[in-house]
DNA sequence: ATTATGAGCACTGTGAGACC
DNA sequence: GGTCTCACAGTGCTCATAAT
């Protein structure tokens, strides 16, 4: 018939010495007009409308004031519409010697002439126990939350998600908030403080976005094939694409509209990025691995082609461009492999280059775009593509030939670079994510920077 | 008393289908 | 690729509450 909405539900009262003995008096009474089954330090049941007062026990260290811990099952007929009802069924009313009814509340020990204000004080304790009943889930999702990394946090609700905070690590369900009450002392939260509301909720949701963002990439690092984290869920596999002046992830066919409302008066060009550039980042096609990547030999400059983050990137996108022509496929082939192989030279010459000046150890081709290696960069594509002194010292041949394709493929993977960089290292992101790190690849941000101006102007 | 956070509610903006 | 429309996931705001 009725179900206990708060079985196994804890609530915890302070009563006095004096209520505990009230209290237990009334249960006697109640004992003894047979309408609680069993009376012991642990209650079972009292009536049907508060059917159990379950693993009961009392602190009586403290003096006056003693801990009753009480575990109580409700009705639910009584937290529906006839509660008032049933209620009235279980007043409990108990005569005293001259006569008068009193009212005795089970809970607080409370005693009432009057029907009434015995029902309204019970309506209270009814609220105390919806509330304590919210509390004690909300208690148990928070500790839940607690202990679970950040990409169980997600799963935990349907509705709303917790979402990443890029000044603290955490994730938060309300983040506006958290950046506004924790991070007031931040300069972006402070400059986007100081902003019409709109324009502040605009700044506040970019923090979200690149939350988002900086987490996907985490993500990629560690699974080229990790579900993306994006603030809508999409229902279909349908092709993402991110805005490059707002990181945000969207369906391609969103793009459009989303354009309108992220470029707002600006007459700035809003582009979308492909998800080739950003979602799988160094995830190359099969066909490329079998037909390009195990074809290299095991010279420096093949291992560089097989083994460069920048070089392999360059060479999968090539491949990727052209492999439609399936009747050219020898000719492809070995011209993305070409292509390769002199950014790998070229990478080679320019490492010779930098050694000299700078006892630096460069990790990837990319390094190449660093403007602070510029002249060393220059060097390397001079010394690459001179004939060198076969024909004597004062004779120097240049492969004209050369030259041209190294500069187009520079040019391709600078490009590519940009890509990669709007995709992933958010220069506003990037500033934010790690001031340290800034101040060691200032250079890179100034050179991205100018790369993107010189692009952006071409 | 203050701060930080969760729940509930009303509203906004995105996803997706249909159509051009 | 753009526009229209509908459904609904997710947001901000307010209130309540736990933690300090």
């Amino acid at each position: 018939m009725a179900e206990n909405v708060l079985s196994g539900t804890t609530l915890e009262f302070d009563m006095s010495q004096k209520d505990l003995n009230d209290f237990r008096m009334y249960v006697g009474k109640c004992l003894l007009s047979g309408k609680v089954s069993s009376f012991q330090e642990d209650i079972t049941s009292i009536d049907s409308s508060m059917e159990q007062f379950g693993e009961m026990s009392t602190d009586t260290g403290s003096s006056e004031d003693v801990h009753i811990q009480t575990v109580i099952s409700v009705d639910k007929s009584i937290c529906d519409d006839d509660e008032q009802s049933t209620l009235e069924d279980n007043t409990s009313a108990l005569g005293d010697n001259v006569g008068n009814v009193r009212y005795p509340c089970a809970i607080c020990g409370n005693e009432f002439t009057d029907l009434q204000d015995f029902l309204d004080h019970m309506q209270k304790h009814l609220k105390e126990i919806k509330k304590g009943k919210k509390a004690a889930a909300s208690t148990t999702l928070c500790n839940k939350k607690n202990s679970k990394d950040t990409s169980t946090v997600n799963n935990q609700s349907n509705t709303k998600p917790a979402r990443y905070c890029i000044f603290c690590d955490k994730y938060c369900l309300q983040l506006s908030r958290h950046i506004q009450l924790v991070h007031k002392e931040e300069d972006r939260v402070k400059a986007a403080l100081k902003f019409s509301p709109r324009t502040k909720n605009k700044m506040f949701s970019q923090f979200k976005k690149e939350g988002i963002h900086l987490n996907n990439i985490e993500k990629l690092g560690k699974d080229s094939h990790a579900v993306l984290e994006r603030e809508r869920i999409s229902q279909k596999d349908s092709v993402q694409v991110m805005c490059d002046n707002c990181n945000a992830i969207l369906t391609k066919k969103a793009m459009s509209r989303h354009r309108a409302t992220c470029q707002g008066g600006s007459s700035k060009q809003i582009n979308a990025i492909p998800a080739q550039f950003f979602i799988k980042d160094n995830d190359v096609s099969e066909s490329f691995v079998k037909n390009i990547l195990t074809k290299f030999t095991k010279d420096d400059i093949g291992k560089i082609c097989k083994s460069d983050n920048l070089v392999k990137k360059v060479g999968s996108i090539l491949w990727a461009k052209n492999r439609t022509k399936v009747d050219q496929l020898s000719q492809v082939r070995k011209s993305v492999m070409n292509d390769m192989r002199r950014l790998a030279h070229a990478y080679n010459f320019f490492k010779e280059e930098v050694k000299k000046d700078h006892p630096l150890l460069l990790n990837t081709a990319a390094d190449m775009f660093n403007r602070i290696f510029f002249k060393d960069l220059q060097e390397a594509v001079c010394k690459y593509t001179e004939v060198g002194d076969q024909y004597g010292k004062t004779s120097f041949k240049l492969k004209h030939g050369l030259k041209y394709a190294l500069y187009y493929v520079l040019k391709k993977s600078a490009e590519i670079l940009r890509a990669e960089h709007l995709s992933k290292f958010s220069i506003r992101v990037w500033i934010q994510k790690s001031k340290e790190n800034l101040q060691k690849k200032s250079y890179l941000y100034k050179f991205y920077r100018d790369l993107k101006l010189c692009l952006d102007a071409v």
